[in-house]
DNA sequence: TCTATTTCTCAGCCTTCTCTCAGTTTTTTA
DNA sequence: TAAAAAACTGAGAGAAGGCTGAGAAATAGA
């Protein structure tokens, strides 16, 4: 029930059981062999066994702090990158502080699809590879996002994109090819807490073509009543 | 009454049985092991022993809605892909985080051949392998279909259909070489709540046949009074 | 605090699709 | 060969889906 192929271990840690679950559900998803704990002693006693090379910790736990708990798991001599998640109450300095070396943090609410990222960087970060995903561009056609620097550049020019338009095309990237639906795309590239109408899609698809597809050729495809598809129109 | 041959299982919750009873055959008819329950904790006891590979769930249940049944089922350990079910007006505070973990989700009302061909994705995606259908390609003669891409493509050349056209294009490829009639194809390719006249199906084979047809030999077969068959007409 | 950027909603517009209908053609049957 | 039945197809009304500009609201940065 729990061995994944070839999966790296991540131990996921959160206190609510609805960001728990989506957290391990997606990272399941994309191949990674996922445990789940809700409190601190929890989380040590199965990391104990489960020795995962990442773990995903909520700063805030109910029997102790997320930075208490790491401490105590690499007292254990586990070798882990951390990736902390922490309400949006301003404390994400102090977390921006404590977070050291390998690991990062992300606030919450937060997208799947950057949640994924992060922890692949991180995994990357601290040398455990990730074997199908270890490199850190994804191209399609000329079409080029850099994880590491945060930049995509098309037929060689640099892109000027926000936050939202770069996880929208890291996500439309990582499916080249495929059809992806609006409700897909909302799934995964908005904050899970997202409670508004897919059109919203609709609004940054159109931003992202006057950003990626203002050169030759549109490499952004509509399928009527099915979404999206990146796809390079001569491939007849 | 359970063993199917080689078929994946399929467990379909939903309360009015009509509806069920409909997916269930469909689902049964192209080789799935299906069972069906009509409340939340009749599905959890199926479940348990059943192990399904994937669960059409609807999120409208008299006991408990589909999430927590969704929940509930994966506590137990039992690894499934979920389609959930939707009514249309329903949804709009609800739908978020459907698609999730290789999840789907369709609105009420849909066609069988949608169905169908959505939990052969699902299980596709979620590494359950279909073994007569793993191809995401059907051909036919220079016939092909790409349910990734949502492309067709006749003797090399890329068609451009309509989502109705698709969904015929596939009914018709999935059924190759065996008669089809009008009524079969209404009920399988039109929505289950489709009141209208079956003429509607000559009126889109006539589409089909100035998209798919203009190219030799014709593929789209008359068999009158009958129905229609795709064929290779040399092979008599 | 003020400014710039980004996010999100909405409405108007346009395109494509769906479905019906009626006139025509083809095939069958008497 | 005529009449009936079945199938074909073009035209068009209305619906649905998708695109985009404008602007309000939220957020980040100086």
């Amino acid at each position: 029930m729990s061995g994944e192929k070839n999966g790296q271990r991540i131990l996921v840690v959160d206190d609510e059981v609805n960001i728990s679950d989506l957290i391990a559900t997606s990272l399941r998803f994309v191949g990674f062999d996922v445990r789940t704990a809700a409190t601190g002693s929890q989380a040590l006693a199965i990391a104990e066994d489960f020795k995962p090379h990442a773990i995903v910790l909520d700063v805030m736990l109910p029997d102790q702090d997320g930075f208490e708990v790491c401490r105590q798991i690499r007292n254990e001599g586990i070798d882990v990158g951390v990736l902390f998640l922490t309400a949006k109450d301003g404390m994400e300095d102090k977390v921006a502080g404590l977070t050291i070396g390998g690991d990062d943090y992300m606030t919450k609410p937060f997208s799947l699809e950057e949640l994924v990222a992060r922890i692949r960087a991180l995994l990357r970060r601290i040398g455990v590879v990730d074997i199908e995903h270890d490199d850190e561009k994804i191209r399609f056609a000329d079409l080029e996002l850099n994880e590491a620097t945060h930049e995509v550049h098309r037929a060689g020019h640099l892109l000027d994109l926000s936050p939202t338009e770069f996880t929208l095309t890291r996500y439309l990237l990582i499916n080249s090819d495929r059809v992806v639906s609006k409700s897909q795309i909302l799934d995964h590239v908005w904050e899970y807490d997202f409670r508004g109408d897919a059109g919203i899609v609709e609004t940054y698809i159109s931003y992202l073509r006057k950003k990626i597809d203002i050169f030759d050729p549109p490499l952004i495809h509509t399928v009527r009543g099915v979404g999206y598809r990146l796809k390079v129109p001569s491939e007849q």
